[in-house]
DNA sequence: AACAGTCTCAACCGCCTCGAG
DNA sequence: TCTCGAGGCGGTTGAGACTGT
């Protein structure tokens, strides 16, 4: 019987390690308003760093792991919380094709964003999205038996059997029509079931949790409404000398040193090489398969993939080969072609996302209702 | 009003990485 | 070179909030 335990006590020590969290009285689970406050003021105080002490310093009956996910995840005053922007959520997606589940790296591109914050975005609102979409949220690849994404085959056999209802609660919303590049998200958008106008109130309710995405819904509207006028105005304005399929090589860059000469259009168009979402408006012969909120064109995104590769630790000579086609990445960044390295990509990425984040603000205040 | 089903996300778990000694 | 421990990371869990019936 001993002898018993003995193995097994030798079996358990090394399959298995330590928990760094053992310890008599420590408390789990939700955090106080109380533990917090001696948790900031100790880190204010002392700075962070030296875990394992903060706990017995500070007064708290926590482990220190505990202590440092709770600030690093939560307490932080310079993270930011609540709405992913639209143009997040295309860094998200992106970055999550080229690295798959790293999402520490894709925290670093996202100033302020928090990994376990993108981690659950992804988990509980885009990679649903991408599935009703018909891509495969791994791969970033169309389901291979999704031939009409616009309804989902998939989504039938992620009906009753599965956990997620989500979308058979979706299907149960009010539908009304909506520009083809708006998403699925449009359809209950700013809107009870009875079709009154939902307001935001500030409880943290599932209201508002599906009112997050509103901004980029509204976006969306706001774009695909004017997309059929902007081709017209493109076609126009151009004289025929630039059209709809033109590919701009300019860096992004450079049409902004430019941007004061630059028609909308033109920079539109920049835009939308940047940018799938803004491409799919633009472009709506893309989109015929495209119902996603994201507004990402298969077939945009599949190109990018092509150029970026989806694993770092394979893709080495895949990235040295390829000169990523896309100016966009490269030119903005000021990085050599030719850099193999994760860091170089990350940074390439970097240049991309900081750019698309920065201007953000640009992209939605543009006057689209000048075109 | 009550209950069951569903969704979200903070927090936890356990393994990995890396630097110090 | 090896060991150890702190911190980092990705996957998972479960409490609480919300919706539908």
């Amino acid at each position: 019987m001993n002898f018993s335990i003995l193995i097994l006590v030798s079996y358990i020590s090394k399959m298995s390690r330590k928990p760094c969290c053992v310890g008599e009285g420590l408390k789990k689970g939700a955090w106080t308003t109380e533990e917090d406050k001696k948790l900031i003021s100790y880190i204010h105080e002392h700075g962070e760093g030296g875990w394992r002490d903060i706990p017995q310093k500070a007064g708290l009956k926590r482990c220190g792991k505990s202590c440092r996910l709770r600030w690093t995840n939560y307490l932080k005053p310079e993270i930011k919380r609540g709405e992913f922007s639209s143009e997040e959520e295309q860094i998200i997606i992106m970055l999550h094709a080229s690295r798959g589940n790293k999402w520490s790296v894709i925290a670093r591109h996202l100033p302020r964003r928090t990994d376990n914050e993108i981690k659950n975005y992804w988990n509980t609102h885009l990679k649903k999205r991408l599935i009703e979409q018909g891509t495969d949220p791994v791969t970033h690849k169309p389901l291979a038996s999704n031939t009409n994404p616009t309804v989902p085959e998939n989504l039938h056999s992620l009906d009753a059997s599965s956990s997620d209802k989500q979308y058979s609660r979706s299907s149960s919303m009010p539908t009304m029509s909506c520009p083809p590049s708006s998403g699925f998200n449009t359809v209950f958008e700013n809107t009870s079931k009875d079709g009154t106008p939902v307001h935001e109130d500030d409880s943290l309710s599932r209201k508002k949790r599906f009112k997050k995405s509103s901004s980029t819904s509204r976006l969306l509207n706001k774009v695909a409404a004017k997309a059929t006028s902007m081709k017209e105005a493109l076609s126009a304005s151009m004289e025929g000398s630039l059209n709809a399929n033109t590919s701009f090589s300019n860096s992004f860059s450079e049409q902004i040193r430019n941007e004061e000469d630059s028609s909308n259009a033109s920079l539109i168009n920049t835009l939308a090489e940047f940018d799938p979402f803004l491409q799919t408006t633009l472009y709506p012969e893309h989109e015929v398969n495209t119902t996603s909120d994201l507004g990402i064109d298969q077939d945009y995104f599949s190109h990018f993939l092509e150029n970026f590769g989806r694993d770092d630790d394979h893709n080495e000579e895949h990235y040295m080969n390829h000169n990523y086609g896309h100016d966009l990445l490269m030119s903005d960044v000021s990085q050599e072609v030719s850099s193999t390295s994760v860091d170089d990509q990350d940074n390439t990425i970097e240049g991309w996302s900081n750019y698309l984040l920065d201007h953000a603000d640009f992209i939605h205040d543009m006057d689209y209702d000048s075109l």
